[in-house]
DNA sequence: CATCAGGGCCCTG
DNA sequence: CAGGGCCCTGAT
């Protein structure tokens, strides 16, 4: 059964990142789905976050004025916590959303691109951002294979049900994957159990990997993204859908995709063309022509915008491709 | 009722 | 390198 935590001390960190910098588009995504795992209340942002054994509860909001864009980040904790503590959260909340970002160059290019500009305009400073971990994000874009949203919520719900943490604070619940070794006597046929199906094994020795440190984040954060690939492709459950996502998301590679899924193509080509039926590889040879290394970003400014767009209206194109 | 495909990936030939 | 099979679920 998940652990339950409450934690009652509270401290505060305030981040300036770098500069143009947008808030609603780095801490928010429309196109990602609601779990357990983040909780959006009120212009807050909630969400747990592990740094080594240590378990901290998060509330984000904008701290910006005028003139300077501001990030506060309050951290509830068991404890009170030292400054080498703080140091290493805040260096932590830095990396998962990229707020030393160097960003200028693609904002030259898109506020002058036909296609970004709109996009740009509305989301000028957003960046790539993750709220968890590596390992953590591995778990949940393997319970997004092969199936619907509405099964990945089950699945991960009852993943966390089992497995997972629940971290009480500021009157909020809210989930945190569990560390690869809680696993380590749990085995496939346990994981199987909660109706994950043939994922099961992708869980059980993906964490494994993590468990006996074949991999480990904090090294390849030191590695070329080349490396980071192959070493992170080699685990057992990770393909070329899920690798793009990790490039960027986890990784920040902002140039890093060469595969595009139907339901993605059909999506940008929409956006790129007008039509749903460019395939993926004219797809992306135009972004590599037209954004060379920001490719991979301006896609996601396109994405994330015609998402919450849609969130305002309905796009009856959109909805078609999308099941929840 | 049965059949089918879904926000991929592995494995086989 | 193409294509079948995979767990389970809800839609048809």
């Amino acid at each position: 059964m998940s652990r339950n935590i409450k934690l009652r001390t509270k401290c505060k960190i305030v981040i300036t990142p770098s500069t143009p910098f947008n808030f609603a588009g780095t801490f928010w995504k429309p196109s990602h789905y609601q779990s357990k795992l983040v909780l959006y209340n009120a212009g807050f942002v909630y969400h747990g976050i592990r740094i080594g054994r240590e378990v901290y509860g998060l509330k984000i909001s904008d701290g910006s004025s005028q003139n300077e864009s501001k990030v506060v980040f309050e951290i509830w904790s068991k404890e009170k916590l030292s400054d080498r503590e703080k140091k290493d959260i805040s260096a932590e909340l830095v990396w998962r959303y990229d707020l030393n970002a160097d960003i200028k160059g693609f904002a030259l290019i898109a506020s002058k691109d036909e296609i970004l500009t709109d996009a740009y305009k509305r989301w000028a400073g957003m960046r790539p951002s993750i709220a968890y971990s590596l390992y953590e994000f591995l778990m949940v874009t393997i319970t997004l294979q092969n199936t619907t949203v509405r099964r990945s919520v089950q699945m991960m719900d009852s993943l966390l049900q089992n497995y997972g943490t629940c971290i009480e604070y500021d009157n909020v619940k809210v989930y945190l994957i569990w560390q690869p070794t809680r696993l380590n006597r749990v085995t496939e046929e346990d994981i199987r159990l909660l109706k994950v199906g043939y994922r099961a094994r992708m869980i059980k020795r993906i964490s494994d990997s993590f468990s006996n440190k074949e991999i480990d984040e904090n090294d390849l954060r030191e590695k070329s993204i080349c490396d980071v690939r192959n070493e992170v492709l080699a685990l057992y459950g990770v393909g070329p859908q899920s690798i793009n996502y990790i490039l960027f998301e986890v990784f920040k590679c902002y140039g890093c995709v060469n595969h595009f899924s139907p339901w993605e193509a059909k999506i940008i080509s929409m956006l790129l063309f007008g039509n749903k039926d460019t395939s993926a590889e004219i797809i992306l040879e135009t972004i590599e022509r037209r954004w060379g290394v920001w490719k991979m970003l301006a896609v996601h400014y396109l994405f994330e915008d015609i998402f919450w767009r849609r969130s305002n209206d309905p796009i009856p194109w959109l909805d078609d491709e999308i099941r929840d």
